[in-house]
DNA sequence: GGGTGATCATGA
DNA sequence: TCATGATCACCC
């Protein structure tokens, strides 16, 4: 049986984590696997861990699992995602008691205490082969560089608490610390909170690292070299908006010609993604242009150019398309806020290009005002049912149908149009018809993603210019 | 010109 | 070779 870690120094239980590096569970626990345990919850990897790695009894304590070194342990999943190695879910840090938050200061409070040290113990996760989940990288993780983006999402929350908002709180407001629903459901999800003004009861909440954060961490581990940092790159304080910095950093070049622009910053114009990306690296004065920015891995913030036409409107010439879905794991997300989407969601660039015609050359196209976007609460709500639709039709069963097209066929399908919804739709997004998917019923489809509708992406783009 | 299925171009 | 962002093509 494993010592008992939990008054152990830093050093100690640092030693003994190295020591846990490529051993499977079973490596760890032994014949100790052998005992009368029931690992049969959620969430019982963490546990696992503790016991068997740390000699820990599970407990609810305010204090960190290592009380004397103040570290707190988190066992957190990875999961293959193209080919990679990918952080699976959030991190929970603590349930929030909506009654002591408001009255707490952040240097004392109950999140900081567990958030000040962490000892993430990464391992791949295999709910059926519970034995051969390998850890694959300790690490201590300090909260002193990201203090500050941390504590201010803390701040925020508590202030919506204080206010009587509880029950408004959403998870997508926040970047790095966010309360995220928790709870086994039923009943107890739903608790008083302090200031009744506006509602008696607000739902469980929990605070947790948003996946993004945590992934991008993760990352930095496994490829150090593949990020830059716009804070660091630009020398900003913690305080400064990376948002508005770059923001600005862009005006010098809107209402110009892409070609014009990129001749100015020495960049050869290939196409339009390829055009945004490059002006944002070199404004941000990239060392590489393949460097990833660390901001926007973290806060899950992705980059979409669109063409428009400006004389019509600022209207978009085509729909916005995401990533690929596989069907199999589409249905599996919990809900839609445990989806992939809702996290290419969280918050978009927008780089609106002009193009007098759809096939205006791309270097006299201009450059207008790029803006960040987050779905706003009416919007998420339009999503989610939008979304939800979608599921269960596939659930249902997806229905093909062969049609004559020109000379040849086509295949239509019964997944929801943009002409059925108002801000998403599911179309193709593959290689040609061969590079097929399977939906849950064993029906082959061509490869789908979710776009966002053309008519919103005008919406919100038009929205956007008149508010300049 | 919108709508929708199909496909291109690039980079890892 | 594949995923991704973006764009094409054809009917109405």
């Amino acid at each position: 049986m494993t010592r008992d870690y939990s008054m152990a120094v830093e050093t100690d239980i640092l030693e003994r984590a190295e020591e846990l590096e490529g051993k499977t569970f079973l490596d760890i626990a032994g014949e100790d696997l052998s005992e009368d345990i029931n690992f049969v919850n959620k969430g019982n990897q963490g546990l696992f861990i503790e016991k068997f790695g740390f000699g820990i009894s599970s407990n609810n304590d305010k204090d960190p699992d290592f009380k004397h070194a103040g570290i707190e342990l988190k066992v957190c999943p990875l999961k293959f995602s193209k080919k990679q190695l990918v952080v699976k879910e959030r991190t929970k840090i603590c349930s929030i008691n909506y009654k002591e938050l408001i009255q707490e200061n952040w240097l004392d409070s109950s999140a900081r205490k567990k958030l000040r040290k962490i000892l993430f113990v990464f391992y791949h996760w295999n709910n059926n082969s519970w034995n051969s989940q390998k850890i694959i990288k300790t690490v201590l993780w300090h909260l002193e560089s990201d203090e500050v983006l941390i504590s201010n999402e803390w701040r925020s929350t508590k202030e919506v608490v204080k206010q009587g908002n509880a029950h408004l709180l959403s998870e997508s407001w926040y970047k790095a610390l966010a309360p995220n629903t928790s709870g086994a459901g039923g009943d107890r999800d739903n608790v008083e909170q302090p200031i009744q003004i506006h509602s008696k009861y607000a739902k469980r909440r929990a605070f947790s690292l948003k996946r993004p954060f945590v992934n991008q961490y993760w990352e930095s581990l496994v490829s150090p070299d593949s990020f830059e940092s716009i804070q660091e790159n630009l020398n900003l304080s913690h305080e400064d908006n990376i948002e508005d910095k770059l923001l600005e950093l862009f005006r010098p070049f809107i209402n110009r010609p892409l070609g014009q622009i990129c001749k100015e910053l020495n960049i050869e114009l290939r196409n339009a993604k390829n055009a945004t990306n490059l002006i944002i690296k070199k404004i941000l004065r990239f060392r590489s242009f393949s460097s990833k920015i660390k901001e926007f891995e973290q806060s899950g913030i992705k980059i979409k150019t669109v063409p428009v036409n400006k004389d019509i409107g600022y209207k978009p010439y085509e729909a916005t398309s995401f990533p690929v879905v596989k069907f199999n794991e589409l249905i599996q997300d919990e809900d839609y806020y445990n989806s992939a989407l809702s996290e290419q969601l969280m918050r978009i660039l927008f780089v609106p290009i002009h193009r007098e015609k759809r096939d205006t050359p791309l270097a006299d196209a201009i450059l207008l005002n790029p803006f960040f976007w987050s779905p706003d609460e009416k919007q998420e709500t339009i999503i989610k049912e939008e979304w939800d639709n979608a599921i269960s039709i596939i659930k249902e069963g997806i229905e093909i149908k062969r049609v004559r097209w020109g000379n040849g066929f086509r295949e239509t399908n019964n997944l929801p149009k943009s002409s059925e919804t108002q801000i998403l739709h599911m179309r193709p997004h593959a290689q040609n018809s061969q590079d097929r998917d399977v939906d849950p019923n064993g029906v082959s489809i061509t490869k789908q993603s979710f776009w966002l509708n053309m008519s919103f992406v005008h919406s919100i783009i038009s929205k956007s210019m008149r508010d300049i």
